[in-house]
DNA sequence: GCTTTGACTCTCG
DNA sequence: TCGAGAGCCAAAG
């Protein structure tokens, strides 16, 4: 693995539940500006998708949206990741956030 | 070491 | 509002 996806997911595993993150925050929290590369890692990620939000080492891989709250690809499919979210208590409408805005987690400072 | 690809984002039509 | 194209960075081949 990478010294960029050691940060993402270390990021990512900084989101709580109930909120959400895009991959552009992610990568500005990272310190890069590669927002694809972002994507690339959590589609590699070696904890598997489909463990998202499970075991220590996870990555709540499904508590990232594009930068619009839209959901975008997802390995299992959005509506997997959908559910996931709305479980977790965040409103997702038609595979994209409702309340985007207001469970959006930046990373500040 | 160069080329290809990608869970992205922005801009233009 | 939706769709297509270009730009971008990093990892893999």
């Amino acid at each position: 693995m990478t010294q960029l996806q050691e940060k993402i997911w270390n990021l990512c595993k900084k989101v709580p539940a109930g909120k959400v993150t895009t991959y552009k925050l992610l990568a500005e929290a990272a310190g890069t500006k590669a927002y694809r590369a972002v994507g690339n890692a959590m589609n590699k990620n070696p904890y598997g998708a489909l463990k998202c939000g499970y075991g220590k080492n996870m990555v709540p891989c499904h508590r990232v949206v594009d930068s619009s709250g839209h959901l975008h690809g997802f390995a299992h499919g959005l509506k997997a990741k959908a559910r996931l979210l709305r479980k977790e208590g965040v409103k997702v409408k038609n595979d994209k956030i409702a309340d985007f805005e207001k469970v959006l987690y930046t990373f500040k400072k």
